[in-house]
DNA sequence: CCCTCTCTATTCATCTGGTGAATAGTCCAC
DNA sequence: GTGGACTATTCACCAGATGAATAGAGAGGG
C-alpha cells in the first residue's frame, strides 16, 4: 500500500483533511502523477480500519464539512518500518514491449514487431529529449533533476533493449518456430 | 487491459479454454510472473462482454467441464490494432526510492535516508549478479537473453540513480526545508 | 478395494486501487 | 442575484490480484 504510506507520511507531519493531502501530495511530488479524490478518501478509510491514523475532529470552517485525520502510534511504527525496508527486485520480468513483439512473431508478422520497435523507439527519443529540457531549465531543483534523470535512464534502458530486439528479430522469430 | 490482450494474443492461434491459456502464458513468458487463475477467468469473462471473445463449447473430457473460447473478428481487429499502438512513455515519474527518500528527510532523517539507499543498492547488486548468472548459462536462449537484458538494463538504471542521489542527500535535505 | 495424492478445471469472496460523476457549501465578480 | 471557482467529500463502477473452495478423474500403495 504505497499510496497510504506516502499519505502517512504526510501524516507524520500533522494533521489533516483529504482535501490538503491530495495538495500536498501534488505540491511536494510535481512529477508525480496526482492523486485522485477518490483514492484519497478511500486509502484513508483503509488507514483508518487498520488503525494507522485516527479521524481528530469533524470541522466546518468557511465551506463544507471537513475530516482532520492524525496518525497514531501504531501509524509511526508502520511508517518507520516501511522507511527502513528495501524492496527486493523482483525475479520476474515485466517487459511490455517484449510481450508485444514475441506475440506480433506468433502471429508471424515480423514486419509489424520491427514496425512497432522502430515506432516506439521515435516515441522513447521525443519524451527523452522533454525529460532533457526539463531537466536542464535554469532554476532547475535539485529534486527536479533527480526525477528527471530516472525517468531519462529508464527510458534509456528501453532504448538500449529495443535496438537489441530489432538487431534480433529474426532469430527471435525463428526460436519461436513461427 | 493487458493481460486481456496477451490472452487475445494466444486465442488468436486457435480455441483454447482458462486452464490451457494460463500453461500456455507461463511456458511462453517463463520469466514474467505467472498468470493467476482468478485473473486468467475473469479477464476471460471481461473479454466475453465486450465481445472479443466467444464460448465455442463446454465439453467434459477425462475430467471437469472445460469451456473452450474463440477470437472473435471485433478480437482479432482489437489485437491488430494493440499490436500496431505504440506507448506513450507517461511525463509522470514514479520513483519509489525517491519517495522513501523525500519522505525520510522530510521527517528530518537524512541518516536513515541514506542507510536505506545503500541496503537498497546492495539488494540490486544482489539482483543483478542472478540475472546475469542466468544470461551467461549455458543453452540461455535469445528470449531468455533478451529478458535478462531487460532487468539488468533498468536494474542499473535504478543504481545509477541512488549513486546520484547518495550524492546529494544533504543538498535534497536543505531543499526541502528540513 | 479403498484411500490418498496429484492433475485438471473452474468459481468465489475479498481486497487494493483507479476513474468519473455527483453533491454540496461558500465566496467573489459582474 | 446568478454564474463560476474553490473547498470537501461521496458514490458507483471497473480492473486486477490473492487465496481458498469445489469437484471430477486417474494413479499408486497398502
Amino acid at each position: 500500500m504505497s499510496t497510504g504510506h506516502v499519505l502517512l507520511g504526510l501524516l507524520s507531519r500533522g494533521q489533516r483533511h483529504g482535501y490538503d493531502l491530495k495538495r500536498d501530495h501534488d505540491e511536494r511530488f510535481p512529477q508525480a502523477k496526482p492523486l485522485a479524490f477518490g483514492v484519497v478518501y478511500s486509502t484513508l478509510e483503509r488507514l483508518h480500519r487498520r488503525g494507522l491514523i485516527a479521524p481528530l475532529a469533524v470541522q466546518r470552517v468557511d465551506g463544507p464539512d471537513r475530516t482532520a485525520y492524525g496518525i497514531t502510534d501504531a501509524g509511526r511504527a508502520e511508517l518507520a518500518q516501511w522507511l527502513a525496508t528495501t524492496d527486493e527486485p523482483s525475479e520476474h520480468v515485466t517487459n511490455p514491449f517484449a510481450v508485444k513483439v514475441t506475440l506480433a512473431l506468433l502471429l508471424g508478422d515480423e514486419a509489424g514487431a520491427e514496425a512497432f520497435l522502430r515506432a516506439q523507439r521515435a516515441a522513447h527519443l521525443v519524451r527523452m529529449r522533454a525529460f532533457t529540457t526539463a531537466k536542464t531549465a535554469p532554476g532547475a531543483s535539485v529534486h527536479e533533476v533527480l526525477a528527471a534523470d530516472y525517468a531519462l535512464a529508464h527510458l534509456d534502458a528501453d532504448l538500449t533493449w529495443m535496438d537489441a530486439a530489432l538487431r534480433r528479430v529474426t532469430t527471435l522469430r525463428e526460436e519461436l518456430g513461427a
